[in-house]
DNA sequence: CTTAAAAGCAATTAACCAATTGCTTTTTCG
DNA sequence: CGAAAAAGCAATTGGTTAATTGCTTTTAAG
């Protein structure tokens, strides 16, 4: 045996996702990603069922550590914009560190070809957009934000900012520093929040 | 002969865009295209050197469209708040119309692959944020918006806004109406603009 | 009406790719 | 240790696709 399936199924997630960072979807085969790893093609296929089911299971895996970012954020006695504050930082800095995510999520070959896979990213932008407007309406009660905000659709808008922020650093080839966009992100945000 | 080269090259680019909201990149062959538009495959490239020229020419198509809505702009005569809120009015009217465009213009094939497409869909994005930026800054001196504010990476954000709209109609598989959010994003934006 | 150019198509090609098959090697565990 | 199970690979398969070729039909200009 060569490593085991769980070592080789997560260093074939990373390179999935590295590759779809450098060389885009056309080129992202399972012959390509069987080299990054360093095995034959068909070996792909002993841990994944399809290459479909490569795709699922990054995704799965960016859904974790964004589920993650959002799970500890619930345990941190901050105010609520505050909280907003970090998980816009978070989030950003998680994109930041994996290129792959907005090439990969962001495509339409997931939201066309496969339904599960749809599915998988649609539920990743509702939960967080679910967490913020949570997070908008448990401000507004605190007195921390506009007592007149839409938690529903602010939340909306702000998960716009984030993913337009994004796709322009994916446009820019990820020419300057995600994370560094949160600060200026709450800068703009803030006016509209703020009683 | 069949229709004029021109007609022909006008009913690909339809047909191509069409077919991208339709079915995604994958499926946007060159046999598809040619069935949609009622000819021999091997004809559409009586039309265009490769399929790439296709691309090229319909984010031409696309570029045209929206350089016209920021040109219209110039010539109304009205505050620098109100042409902001009528750019991002039209602008996504016009993207609510085709529903082609993220499919394309956000596809990572464009950025990755082709260096020219590339680019110019990059030009489209920048121009559109220049344009918006310029509002800002004779808005500001105007008098119509915060006197502190940054134009240049305030207008990134309004792109971003915008992009990230796009994005989630997209997602949604096109569920609402584009048009009907620029109002609400107005509503969103103005607390951050306003003196 | 004539003819050259443009537009059209059927058939084919070359390249690419996901997935399968059949066999070998390596690991795990009783 | 020894055998079953897991992981590995070379070779191949079947399907897809952009682009070419060679020929025919249609259009437009003189």
């Amino acid at each position: 045996m060569g490593k085991s399936h769980d070592i080789r199924r997560q260093e074939i997630v990373e390179a999935t996702l590295d590759l779809a960072a450098e060389q885009g979807l056309k080129k992202l085969t399972t012959q390509a990603i069987a080299e990054r790893v360093g095995i034959a093609q068909p070996t792909i296929f002993r841990h994944f069922k399809s290459r479909d089911a490569i795709f699922g299971a990054v995704i799965g895996w960016v859904a974790e550590n964004i589920f993650r970012v959002l799970e500890q954020l619930e345990s941190e006695q901050l105010a609520a914009d505050q909280r907003l504050r970090r998980l816009l930082q978070r989030q950003l800095a998680f994109a930041g560190r994996r290129r792959g995510i907005p090439r990969l999520l962001f495509s339409d070959r997931l939201h066309v070809e496969s339904p599960e896979l749809k599915a998988a990213v649609r539920e990743i932008y509702q939960r967080i957009i679910a967490r913020i407007a949570a997070l908008l309406q448990e401000g507004r009660t605190q007195g921390c934000f506009r007592s007149d905000l839409d938690p529903e659709q602010t939340a909306l808008f702000i998960g716009a900012l984030m993913q337009g922020t994004i796709l322009r650093w994916s446009m820019m080839d990820f020419g300057f520093e995600l994370e560094d966009e949160a600060e200026a992100l709450w800068t703009f945000l803030w006016p509209t929040l703020r009683p």
